[in-house]
RNA sequence: GCGUCGAUGGUCUAGAGGUAUGACUUGGGCCUUCCAAGCCCACUGCCCGGGUUCAAAUCCCGGUCGACGCACCA
């Protein structure tokens, strides 16, 4: 036990300083905890915070607006989702081979196991979603009425973007394409969550939908900008490898470019946020792992020391599933009419109503966070002493910089408090440290990313400049105080 | 959900029937002109519940949480 646990120890050193620091701890700690829930503590909420900045960021740039749905929703919009149906039935699970089935026409309790023949037991309900009530019921009505009470909390974010369908198109003046964009929390009871931020019951999600008349989705009209990007491709049949998206497109593997498109937007985002190339790749998913609303989805997998390939976005094409279920049992009418383009000849342009199609990067927040701290995390020799340093990147550390006097002494703690103050009047968010030497402020600040450290000498007194040492060089250069904020930026 | 193993200050750890070891961290002080230095002082702990026993961190039972394997992950 002690050298497997002293390995776990050493590949857990990101857990052991997440929690230490302040960046993630179990929830409910202090009664005995709940699998599948965490808390962000300050550093992690600032992290988070800052991942979710930068996503709005890139999506509003793009084009997209921003919208906030609920959380809780009434039964009608998972009957229609999809949800309910896919996530209710009883599940049995064989007493041998441990298979789990859904309770079908073939399958029950009291059949034997489809795999091995071996005995079955009931395995309780495969739901996924959690119920609650919504508004009052009495426990003596009856069922219809018990039904119109019922509400869950949601999976997906994307149910509170769809059902708004109607507005968002109106307020789009009618015009397709468009894009809307969502961050929010979404809930799954997992049978087993596990894995830290991997499988969670509540976690966050940051979903854009992009709708698109069905004819058009082969011509996206940005293409040309992002043709020429090299992906790291593994289709669900043939050959896999490093390819152009336009080559992939072209050859089919990549079914349209507004998919691909999208592939293309979500690997930038990554590689923005610090995620590394080379630990990404895009995964097709077989058509028995898919989603009952996909068509086609594509995962962008990160490569983690710890737990190997996995998933952190999914970018699926849900056809018209949602927005044609969505209108079916809500009994609206949600077609869209387009102009086809004249014909030659023609006088007269034509009128189409269309159901549009939904193209959808889903990203995992949480799931980013672990990969940005697990593989920003370094251990480093430096003289007698590990160094443990996170290389985020500027854009998303939580701070920005910490404020030292030299030595502890008055009129340096003085000086080095108003620089500190003075940042702290900007946008740029800063901490103060005068404890202990130097050097441990140093290594403090580098275990939780801050990318600068600007310490107050005697020097400083005299002509107004500081030292801005740079956490991943430890490298310093001396700046005027004056010109620390765009030194910063 | 099943199986195996585990849980001791903030972190990591010693202890295998007599209420706890050490290191680091943290806070205070001294010292210190740039990378976890040194010295002094201080704080903090046996996952929860039940049982056995004169006595339980230690043994037994149940639970919770975690790691791993199987299954699950629309």
């Amino acid at each position: 036990m002690a050298s497997a646990s002293s390995k776990e120890r050493s590949r857990d050193g990101i857990a052991e300083l997440a929690r230490r620091r302040g960046f993630l701890w179990q929830a409910f700690e202090i009664y005995g905890g709940a699998s599948g829930f965490y808390d962000y503590g300050p550093l992690g909420a600032l992290l988070k915070r800052r991942v979710e900045e930068a996503w709005r960021k890139f999506y509003l740039r793009e084009g997209f607006y921003e919208i906030e749905t609920t959380n809780v929703a009434p039964r009608e919009i998972f009957e229609a989702s999809g949800h309910l149906e896919s996530f209710t039935d009883r599940a049995v699970v064989c007493k041998h081979c441990k298979s789990f089935f859904r309770v079908s026409e073939g399958v029950d309790v009291r059949g034997k196991c489809p795999e091995c023949g071996g005995e079955l037991e009931a395995a309780g309900e495969i739901n996924l979603m959690f119920q609650t009530r919504i508004g009052l019921s009495k426990e003596e009505r009856d069922e219809e009425a018990q039904e119109k009470t019922e509400g869950y909390l949601r999976p997906e974010t994307a149910q509170g973007i769809f059902i708004n369908f109607q507005r968002l198109l109106r307020f789009n003046r009618d015009k397709l394409p468009f894009g809307v964009i969502q961050i929010g929390k979404a809930y799954r009871n997992e049978i087993s969550p596990r894995k830290s931020l991997i499988r969670l019951r509540e976690f966050t999600m940051a979903e854009a939908e992009v709708f698109v008349d069905p004819g058009e989705k082969s011509n996206h009209p940005r293409f040309d900008e992002v043709k020429d990007r090299m992906l790291w491709f593994v289709p669900s049949e043939g050959e896999g490898g490093e390819k152009s998206l336009e080559e992939a497109v072209r050859s089919g593997i990549i079914s349209n470019e507004y998919l691909g498109y999208h592939i293309v937007k979500v690997e930038e985002f990554l590689e923005r946020i610090g995620i590394p190339r080379d630990k990404l790749r895009f995964r097709q998913h077989r058509p028995e792992e898919m989603a009952h609303y996909a068509r086609d989805c594509w995962d962008a997998e990160f490569l983690s020391d710890r737990y190997g390939w996995m998933e952190i976005v999914g970018v699926a094409d849900r056809g018209d599933y949602d927005l044609s279920s969505h209108a079916s049992h809500s009994n609206t009418d949600i077609g869209v009419h387009v102009q086809l383009p004249a014909r030659e000849g023609e006088t007269v342009k034509t009128k189409a109503k269309i159901t549009p199609h939904v193209i959808e990067p889903s990203y995992g927040i949480d799931r980013i966070i672990y990969a940005l701290l697990e593989s920003s995390f370094y251990e480093e020799q430096v003289g007698k002493e590990k160094r443990k340093v996170l290389r985020l990147k500027n854009e998303i550390a939580p701070i920005i910089a910490a404020v030292f006097p030299l030595l502890n002494r008055d009129e340096l703690k003085s000086k080095a408090k108003e620089v500190f103050q003075m940042l702290r009047d900007t946008s740029i968010f800063v901490e103060y440290d005068d404890s202990g030497s130097i050097g441990r402020r140093y290594r403090r600040q580098d275990e939780i990313g801050t990318p600068y450290c600007i310490t107050i000498d005697y020097e400083t007194l005299a002509d107004d400049t500081v030292t801005v040492r740079e956490r991943d060089t430890m490298k310093q250069v001396r700046v005027p105080i004056g010109k620390l904020e765009e030194v910063l930026v």
